[in-house]
DNA sequence: CGAACTTTTGACAAGCATCAACACGTGTGG
DNA sequence: CCACACGTGTTGATGCTTGTCAAAAGTTCG
């Protein structure tokens, strides 16, 4: 367990985007004993079922958290990017309930779950932090339910690629305008509930209309107005604001 | 700010679902300051975009959490009964994203933030059941967001109606073959991404199938079995084991 | 008893899934 | 260097599924 100081920058990065904190907080996060993992893309960081006495943070690299529906195929229902906290589940309850698979190569930061509650034990900022923290990403799923319950298809992809670019600027991964999108249109069909021959159709139209731009795996955002407007993007419930 | 000693047992028993605690940490949640207030069905408990100083604790009756989506209606995120949290978001984050409301009259206790701070960095075992607490919320949440994404109609009612009798079972408001059912088809609708109509199609049909039957708003479940296969329904998910 | 709400049923149209075929880029091996 | 396979994106045709609309029957409550 080789504690290498700087690497968990991210982590108090995300922990500084809604929480104000002071100098030995910041150092007692930085100082969190670690491991850093190389993943490689498509190679599972959580399974369904196991159980780890480890948290993990991403530190670089996309990931996508997903359930298999019976016979109906795999439902992403989140993305992970840099900074986030992914599955205290498996080790705070008793097993994971959903998979967590990389989607880009990552680095990502294994720490025991022993240590994070000494930190949360010690310092109650840095606690009250991951609360907030939990409370943003359930935010976050309860607006996908709506998403996916609620918007047609158009709006489904527009939205989620509003949420992208949001936030990787909220994580300074990206400008505004611009936003890796390291899903494949099966994987984002995925993500919102569609066939991917509609998110296809959906990303066309944006792009005939001169909504987005796409070069490979990146997308230029070329009117945000617009993309709000179709994707009925209200950013408040990401509370990316402190 | 009366503080009514007995009141919070369905919080304290929330807890200890998942967590184990002792005879102090007990004491300690059932002695939180609160006040308890009578809402009325329809009555709304939290709205979007407000802030407030209190937690809020469900002592009996339901509620549902929604939000309004552009002009496509409402989406119901997520139902609440007996003993859950909700919506610390809109205390310890800056403003709630979305709607909590009564949907029978309720009881629910309102508990100061900062009574609740104090007690986690006093009872850390406190601190570690309501931080599990919340993290099998986020599981619900997914599992919802699975549920309208990638099931028909028929299993995603089957899948509501597993969820709400093994969550009243858990909280021993019901033996596990009866479940109330306090929201209309409409309702149901806005909960699972379905149009009313077809929401009535699919309880006729379980219910012809002998499946289920229909007391006004309960529900009597006559096999089991197949509701679970119908509405591919695995109780992982909400995490009720310690 | 009547009014308002909810459930039920039917008819129809629209939307989305499915299937199929082709285009395009990339990497691999002959 | 070319041929090929593979993954991904694109496009069209078709049909089931689900939403919409409408009306009647049942229920609850004043």
């Amino acid at each position: 367990m080789e504690s290498q100081i700087s690497s968990l920058w991210p982590l108090l990065a995300k922990l500084e985007l809604r929480s104000r904190l002071g100098g030995p907080d910041r150092a007692a996060v930085l100082a969190l004993p670690h491991m850093v993992l190389a993943i490689g893309a498509g190679e599972y960081i959580v399974r369904e079922g196991e159980q780890s006495p480890s948290c993990y943070v991403m530190l670089s690299g996309f990931a996508q958290r997903h359930k298999l529906v019976g016979d109906r195929g795999r439902q992403i229902v989140g993305v992970h990017l840099e900074g986030d906290i992914i599955d205290c589940t498996s080790s705070v309850l008793e097993a994971a309930d959903s998979n967590v698979q990389a989607l880009t190569s990552c680095r990502v930061a294994e720490i025991p779950l022993e240590a994070l509650i000494n930190l949360s034990v010690d310092r109650p900022a840095v606690a009250r932090a991951m609360w907030a923290d939990a409370l943003a990403e359930m935010s976050v799923f309860r607006e996908w339910i709506a998403n996916i319950g609620r918007r047609d298809p158009r709006g489904r992809v527009a939205h989620i690629l509003c949420e992208m670019s949001a936030r990787q600027h909220a994580a300074n991964v990206r400008q505004p305008q611009f936003c890796r999108m390291p899903m494949n249109q099966e994987d984002i069909g995925d993500a919102v509930g569609l066939a991917p021959v509609h998110v296809n159709r959906a990303l066309k139209s944006l792009e005939l209309e001169g909504v987005i731009s796409r070069e490979g795996q990146d997308i230029v955002i070329d009117d945000w107005e617009a993309l709000v407007r179709i994707g009925d993007f209200n950013p408040d419930y990401l509370h990316l604001a402190a």
